[in-house]
DNA sequence: TACCCTAGGTGTACGGCGTACACTCTGTCA
DNA sequence: TGACAGAGTGTACGCCGTACACCTAGGGTA
């Protein structure tokens, strides 16, 4: 009994919010999110499922508390930049962060209302444009044509070779040419310039997502810097 | 004993595919896409859950049924239009069909691979930008810039207020206007320039999402079109 | 007519989930 | 010494997806 006491009081540190959300992350990041469940934390940290809700009060409110930590691991604006290196590289880090944490994009867009440290980060890259010189109206657009790719969305939809060898991938796609010949076309492509530049599927892991989330960005960058410095604020729609 | 027969092969039309995806689209409609689950489809149909295994393989199968429906209510692309007009209306039309589906998007996302239908749809839309005169390649970074938006992807991080009266949402902000400047700035600005003209929140549905949304659109396809038309294929980012 | 086969719907059960609620400790302070 | 509080436990409930054995009606065949 003695020893019971000994162990629980010496070798195993108290529970803590902290402590939980680092475990719930480390779970999350290991076995992605619909391996996240209160019993496996709980497991993980050597107690009893119900032990969890004396530090947090739900499951949806230990979700928040992981999306900040998420988030908190984004940089903090670069000091002195001009607006679009400042913005720049903020999403980039946010990419980063949400790359090392590959659960976050889903349960942040599951959730029916962001956390204010989420509001706060928005209202930290508004105040980006704003400093740019963007008016509170164009910023506003900004804002929306940035949309979750100011968190570093990637939103890949298409990583569904990503667990087959590249050569595989690529017959696999030549057979399909007739009923996906514009996929075919773009697997012949990337696969005929530089196969070896990458180890991974072709659409998908193939192309080089940075490369393309940084081309992606930069559009929309320069877009903005255009409606920055023109006198109407709006882009000439198909309609116009 | 008689008149039960009778009930169940007069009254009773048989189950089906078709008949189980029609009421599972229905019941994410009504009550979204979290109160969704095999008994809730099964008592819609007045029937036992286990009958739906009958034809359909698991829920994951019916889910990518589901998501094939409303990629399904996308309108064809219209023929003989310009690409931009082509690319536009159709993304349009998807966003239409999304927002009579409300919990389409976040089931789309949760899956991990793609249905053949959804990845035929890309193909289609690759084939706007090939047949309006794009490279592969240029074809390719096009599909990434516009990333889910060309499933008609409207993502509002900002749905917070909506369920909120206007006036409230618009008091709440300048509460917090020390905390969120920006944030407070963008609601003084709306509130302040017309409130009348949507009764919804003010961050939300108080803004034309509508409007936010093509306005987004339009300057990814301006800024597409000027790559397009470009000698060098790349946009000129903030290191060039 | 007697038979069986098959397709489709039923019933039961299992292991998982989030979490309500009542409990038992253990350390603190009066 | 004894009351108290706060942390961890144990049990239980109602959901979930779905495996598996069962029943039953309709249809084809001998």
């Amino acid at each position: 009994m003695a020893t019971k006491i000994d162990e629980r009081s010496r070798t195993r540190e108290p529970l803590s919010r902290e402590r939980i959300l680092r475990t719930a992350v480390a779970v999350a990041d290991k076995g992605g999110a619909e391996s996240l469940s209160m019993r496996r934390i709980a497991q993980e940290l050597g107690v009893v499922a119900m032990a969890l809700y004396k530090h947090v009060a739900n499951k949806d409110e230990l979700l928040d508390g992981m999306i900040d930590a998420v988030i908190g691991e984004i940089d903090p604006p670069i000091e002195g930049a001009d607006w679009k290196t400042a913005m720049r590289e903020r999403i980039l880090s946010a990419r980063r962060a949400l790359l090392r944490h590959p659960w976050a994009s889903q349960v942040i867009e599951s959730r029916a209302e962001p956390t204010p440290t989420i509001i706060g980060y928005m209202d930290s890259m508004m105040g980006i444009f704003i400093s740019g010189g963007f008016s509170v109206d164009l910023m506003h657009h900004a804002m929306h044509v940035m949309g979750s790719r100011i968190l570093g969305f990637s939103q890949e939809l298409f990583d569904e070779t990503s667990s087959m060898p590249a050569d595989e991938a690529i017959a696999m796609w030549a057979q399909l040419a007739d009923r996906y010949p514009n996929i075919a076309a773009l697997v012949g492509e990337i696969s005929g310039g530089d196969i070896s530049h990458d180890e991974g599927s072709v659409v998908g892991g193939g192309c080089d997502d940075q490369f393309e989330f940084e081309f992606a960005l930069d559009l929309m960058l320069d877009g903005l810097e255009r409606l920055r410095s023109a006198p109407t604020p709006q882009p000439a729609g198909s309609t116009g």
